[in-house]
DNA sequence: TATATTAATCGTAATATTGCAATATAATAA
DNA sequence: TTATTATATTGCAATATTACGATTAATATA
Protein backbone atom coordinates (compact mmCIF):
# COMPACT_ATOMS: atom_id res chain seq x y z
CA UNK A 1 0.00 0.00 0.00
CA UNK A 2 1.35 3.52 1.01
CA UNK A 3 -1.44 5.24 -1.37
CA UNK A 4 -3.77 7.07 0.32
CA UNK A 5 -7.55 5.85 -0.75
CA UNK A 6 -8.26 9.74 -1.27
CA UNK A 7 -11.73 8.43 -3.36
CA UNK A 8 -13.47 7.53 0.15
CA UNK A 9 -12.95 11.37 1.58
CA UNK A 10 -15.21 14.56 0.90
CA UNK A 11 -13.42 17.04 -1.50
CA UNK A 12 -13.13 19.18 1.23
CA UNK A 13 -11.35 16.25 3.17
CA UNK A 14 -8.69 16.33 0.27
CA UNK A 15 -8.42 19.82 -0.18
CA UNK A 16 -7.80 20.56 3.53
CA UNK A 17 -4.97 17.85 3.32
CA UNK A 18 -3.38 18.60 0.18
CA UNK A 19 -3.13 22.05 1.43
CA UNK A 20 -1.24 20.55 4.90
CA UNK A 21 0.65 18.37 3.17
CA UNK A 22 2.73 21.36 1.14
CA UNK A 23 2.95 22.73 4.87
CA UNK A 24 4.22 19.70 6.52
CA UNK A 25 7.39 20.11 5.41
CA UNK A 26 9.88 22.88 7.24
CA UNK A 27 11.99 24.16 4.13
CA UNK A 28 8.30 25.21 2.52
CA UNK A 29 7.52 26.74 5.29
CA UNK A 30 11.10 28.57 5.56
CA UNK A 31 10.61 29.46 1.97
CA UNK A 32 7.48 30.98 2.36
CA UNK A 33 8.04 32.52 5.46
CA UNK A 34 11.13 34.21 3.39
CA UNK A 35 8.71 35.57 0.68
CA UNK A 36 6.90 37.32 2.94
CA UNK A 37 10.02 38.57 4.78
CA UNK A 38 11.66 39.40 2.17
CA UNK A 39 11.75 43.05 0.89
CA UNK A 40 13.23 41.63 -2.51
CA UNK A 41 11.25 38.78 -3.95
CA UNK A 42 13.87 36.07 -4.66
CA UNK A 43 14.97 33.29 -6.31
CA UNK A 44 18.02 31.27 -5.85
CA UNK A 45 18.82 33.09 -2.58
CA UNK A 46 16.77 30.43 -0.76
CA UNK A 47 19.55 28.26 -1.74
CA UNK A 48 21.96 29.59 0.54
CA UNK A 49 19.36 31.15 2.40
CA UNK A 50 18.00 27.78 3.76
CA UNK A 51 20.84 25.33 3.13
CA UNK A 52 19.56 22.88 1.05
CA UNK A 53 20.87 21.59 -2.18
CA UNK A 54 19.47 23.99 -5.32
CA UNK A 55 17.64 20.89 -6.71
CA UNK A 56 16.14 20.17 -3.58
CA UNK A 57 14.92 23.82 -3.37
CA UNK A 58 13.53 23.81 -6.71
CA UNK A 59 11.42 20.67 -5.63
CA UNK A 60 9.71 22.37 -3.05
CA UNK A 61 8.98 25.18 -4.58
CA UNK A 62 7.67 23.53 -7.60
CA UNK A 63 5.20 22.12 -4.97
CA UNK A 64 4.10 25.30 -3.95
CA UNK A 65 3.58 25.82 -6.70
CA UNK A 66 1.25 23.16 -7.76
CA UNK A 67 -1.04 23.97 -4.89
CA UNK A 68 -0.76 27.46 -6.13
CA UNK A 69 0.22 29.22 -2.97
CA UNK A 70 3.39 31.05 -5.14
CA UNK A 71 3.66 31.89 -8.93
CA UNK A 72 7.11 32.33 -11.15
CA UNK A 73 8.06 35.01 -12.91
CA UNK A 74 11.13 35.16 -15.17
CA UNK A 75 13.62 37.91 -14.96
CA UNK A 76 16.64 37.41 -16.87
CA UNK A 77 17.95 34.11 -15.91
CA UNK A 78 16.62 34.35 -12.44
CA UNK A 79 12.76 33.26 -11.33
CA UNK A 80 11.41 35.48 -8.72
CA UNK A 81 8.21 33.62 -6.40
CA UNK A 82 5.81 35.44 -4.77
CA UNK A 83 2.87 34.84 -3.01
CA UNK A 84 -0.32 34.55 -5.11
CA UNK A 85 -2.69 36.74 -3.39
CA UNK A 86 -5.69 35.54 -4.49
CA UNK A 87 -5.13 31.38 -4.21
CA UNK A 88 -3.12 32.58 -0.49
CA UNK A 89 -6.75 33.91 0.53
CA UNK A 90 -8.66 30.81 -0.93
CA UNK A 91 -6.25 29.26 1.46
CA UNK A 92 -6.71 30.96 4.38
CA UNK A 93 -10.22 30.61 4.50
CA UNK A 94 -10.54 26.53 4.09
CA UNK A 95 -7.91 26.03 6.70
CA UNK A 96 -9.54 28.85 9.36
CA UNK A 97 -12.59 27.11 8.77
CA UNK A 98 -10.94 23.70 9.78
CA UNK A 99 -8.95 24.80 12.82
CA UNK A 100 -11.40 27.37 14.26
CA UNK A 101 -14.51 24.44 14.59
CA UNK A 102 -16.71 25.04 17.91
CA UNK A 103 -15.82 22.58 20.07
CA UNK A 104 -18.82 20.88 21.90
CA UNK A 105 -18.25 21.17 25.95
CA UNK A 106 -21.50 19.29 26.90
CA UNK A 107 -19.74 15.94 25.20
CA UNK A 108 -16.69 16.21 26.14
CA UNK A 109 -15.49 12.35 27.35
CA UNK A 110 -11.99 12.74 28.40
CA UNK B 1 17.99 10.01 1.84
CA UNK B 2 14.02 10.69 2.17
CA UNK B 3 14.74 12.12 5.80
CA UNK B 4 13.91 15.29 6.53
CA UNK B 5 16.85 17.62 8.07
CA UNK B 6 15.18 18.73 10.91
CA UNK B 7 18.43 20.49 12.22
CA UNK B 8 18.92 23.46 9.63
CA UNK B 9 15.44 24.54 10.30
CA UNK B 10 13.98 26.90 13.10
CA UNK B 11 11.81 25.00 16.41
CA UNK B 12 8.83 27.59 15.20
CA UNK B 13 9.37 26.44 11.38
CA UNK B 14 9.42 22.52 12.36
CA UNK B 15 6.71 23.39 15.16
CA UNK B 16 4.25 24.26 12.24
CA UNK B 17 5.43 21.28 9.82
CA UNK B 18 4.67 18.97 12.40
CA UNK B 19 1.22 20.00 12.73
CA UNK B 20 0.53 20.63 8.85
CA UNK B 21 1.55 17.18 8.37
CA UNK B 22 -1.13 15.68 10.91
CA UNK B 23 -3.74 17.61 9.14
CA UNK B 24 -2.12 16.15 5.71
CA UNK B 25 -4.02 13.01 5.61
CA UNK B 26 -7.47 13.36 4.37
CA UNK B 27 -8.90 10.27 7.45
CA UNK B 28 -6.99 12.71 10.05
CA UNK B 29 -9.09 15.65 8.48
CA UNK B 30 -12.07 13.33 9.14
CA UNK B 31 -11.33 12.23 12.11
CA UNK B 32 -11.33 15.12 13.30
CA UNK B 33 -14.24 16.82 11.72
CA UNK B 34 -16.60 13.87 13.39
CA UNK B 35 -15.11 14.48 16.62
CA UNK B 36 -16.34 17.78 16.25
CA UNK B 37 -19.42 16.92 14.50
CA UNK B 38 -20.69 13.85 16.77
CA UNK B 39 -22.38 14.66 20.10
CA UNK B 40 -21.44 11.28 21.76
CA UNK B 41 -17.25 11.45 21.96
CA UNK B 42 -16.55 8.06 19.47
CA UNK B 43 -13.86 5.28 19.19
CA UNK B 44 -14.69 2.63 17.09
CA UNK B 45 -17.47 4.44 15.50
CA UNK B 46 -14.49 5.89 13.06
CA UNK B 47 -13.92 2.16 11.42
CA UNK B 48 -17.28 2.06 9.71
CA UNK B 49 -17.65 5.77 9.74
CA UNK B 50 -14.17 6.64 7.37
CA UNK B 51 -14.16 2.84 6.06
CA UNK B 52 -10.47 2.12 6.70
CA UNK B 53 -9.75 -0.78 8.75
CA UNK B 54 -9.36 -0.64 12.42
CA UNK B 55 -5.58 -0.46 12.18
CA UNK B 56 -5.33 1.86 9.77
CA UNK B 57 -7.65 4.11 11.92
CA UNK B 58 -5.84 3.55 14.97
CA UNK B 59 -2.79 4.50 13.02
CA UNK B 60 -3.91 7.43 12.68
CA UNK B 61 -5.47 8.46 16.00
CA UNK B 62 -1.59 7.73 17.21
CA UNK B 63 -0.50 10.52 15.36
CA UNK B 64 -3.11 12.72 16.43
CA UNK B 65 -2.40 12.03 20.15
CA UNK B 66 1.09 12.25 19.27
CA UNK B 67 1.05 15.97 18.75
CA UNK B 68 -1.47 16.42 21.20
CA UNK B 69 -4.98 17.47 19.31
CA UNK B 70 -6.59 14.49 20.61
CA UNK B 71 -6.79 12.34 24.25
CA UNK B 72 -8.51 9.32 24.51
CA UNK B 73 -10.31 8.08 27.50
CA UNK B 74 -11.12 4.41 28.43
CA UNK B 75 -14.70 3.73 28.57
CA UNK B 76 -15.16 -0.58 29.34
CA UNK B 77 -13.50 -2.41 26.27
CA UNK B 78 -13.96 0.95 24.13
CA UNK B 79 -11.84 4.07 24.00
CA UNK B 80 -13.53 7.74 23.91
CA UNK B 81 -11.52 10.47 22.18
CA UNK B 82 -12.14 14.13 22.30
CA UNK B 83 -10.07 17.36 21.16
CA UNK B 84 -7.60 18.61 23.39
CA UNK B 85 -9.13 22.00 23.96
CA UNK B 86 -5.79 23.58 25.17
CA UNK B 87 -3.69 22.05 22.95
CA UNK B 88 -5.71 22.97 20.30
CA UNK B 89 -6.05 26.14 20.88
CA UNK B 90 -2.04 26.73 20.92
CA UNK B 91 -1.97 24.75 17.59
CA UNK B 92 -4.70 27.68 16.37
CA UNK B 93 -2.41 30.23 17.24
CA UNK B 94 0.71 29.03 15.82
CA UNK B 95 -1.42 27.79 12.73
CA UNK B 96 -3.59 31.09 12.33
CA UNK B 97 0.33 33.42 12.75
CA UNK B 98 1.60 31.39 9.69
CA UNK B 99 -1.28 31.47 7.29
CA UNK B 100 -1.98 35.46 7.90
CA UNK B 101 1.23 36.91 7.70
CA UNK B 102 1.00 40.08 6.00
CA UNK B 103 1.72 40.10 2.18
CA UNK B 104 3.80 43.27 1.28
CA UNK B 105 2.37 44.80 -1.54
CA UNK B 106 5.21 46.92 -2.34
CA UNK B 107 7.28 44.11 -3.82
CA UNK B 108 5.51 41.69 -5.74
CA UNK B 109 7.12 40.74 -8.59
CA UNK B 110 4.40 38.82 -10.50
C1' DT C 1 -13.39 -19.38 34.11
C1' DA C 2 -14.45 -19.07 29.24
C1' DT C 3 -15.87 -16.07 25.72
C1' DA C 4 -16.97 -11.98 23.46
C1' DT C 5 -15.79 -7.16 22.39
C1' DT C 6 -12.78 -3.44 21.46
C1' DA C 7 -8.58 -1.29 20.57
C1' DA C 8 -3.48 -1.43 20.20
C1' DT C 9 0.61 -3.46 18.31
C1' DC C 10 3.45 -6.14 15.04
C1' DG C 11 4.93 -7.29 10.65
C1' DT C 12 4.98 -6.37 6.01
C1' DA C 13 3.98 -4.88 1.16
C1' DA C 14 3.26 -0.97 -1.70
C1' DT C 15 3.92 3.62 -2.49
C1' DA C 16 5.52 8.42 -1.39
C1' DT C 17 8.87 11.72 0.08
C1' DT C 18 13.35 13.76 0.74
C1' DG C 19 17.72 15.06 -0.87
C1' DC C 20 21.33 15.39 -4.05
C1' DA C 21 24.67 14.58 -8.06
C1' DA C 22 24.51 14.92 -12.75
C1' DT C 23 22.55 16.84 -16.51
C1' DA C 24 19.52 19.70 -19.27
C1' DT C 25 17.39 24.04 -20.37
C1' DA C 26 16.88 29.00 -20.79
C1' DA C 27 18.42 33.61 -20.86
C1' DT C 28 21.87 36.87 -20.94
C1' DA C 29 26.76 38.58 -21.73
C1' DA C 30 31.05 38.63 -24.08
C1' DT D 1 28.56 31.97 -31.47
C1' DT D 2 30.37 30.79 -27.05
C1' DA D 3 30.60 31.31 -22.37
C1' DT D 4 28.18 32.30 -18.07
C1' DT D 5 24.55 32.24 -14.86
C1' DA D 6 20.31 30.53 -12.90
C1' DT D 7 16.86 27.22 -12.61
C1' DA D 8 14.57 22.85 -13.82
C1' DT D 9 14.64 17.96 -14.64
C1' DT D 10 16.28 13.24 -14.25
C1' DG D 11 17.68 9.35 -11.79
C1' DC D 12 18.48 7.23 -7.74
C1' DA D 13 19.34 5.89 -2.78
C1' DA D 14 17.56 6.27 1.79
C1' DT D 15 13.81 6.82 4.57
C1' DA D 16 8.82 7.62 5.66
C1' DT D 17 3.99 6.76 5.14
C1' DT D 18 -0.15 4.21 4.27
C1' DA D 19 -2.89 0.29 4.72
C1' DC D 20 -4.10 -4.04 6.47
C1' DG D 21 -3.95 -9.09 8.15
C1' DA D 22 -2.68 -11.36 12.18
C1' DT D 23 -2.01 -11.12 16.78
C1' DT D 24 -2.11 -9.36 21.43
C1' DA D 25 -4.01 -7.00 25.52
C1' DA D 26 -7.63 -5.45 28.28
C1' DT D 27 -12.11 -5.36 29.84
C1' DA D 28 -16.70 -7.00 30.09
C1' DT D 29 -20.26 -10.57 30.21
C1' DA D 30 -22.16 -15.35 30.30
Amino acid sequence: MGLTKSEIFTDQQNEISNIAKVFGHPARVAILQHIFKSNTCICGDLVEEIGLAQPTISQHLKELKKVGLIKGNIEGTSVCYCIDEENWSNMKTIISDFINQDINEQNNCC
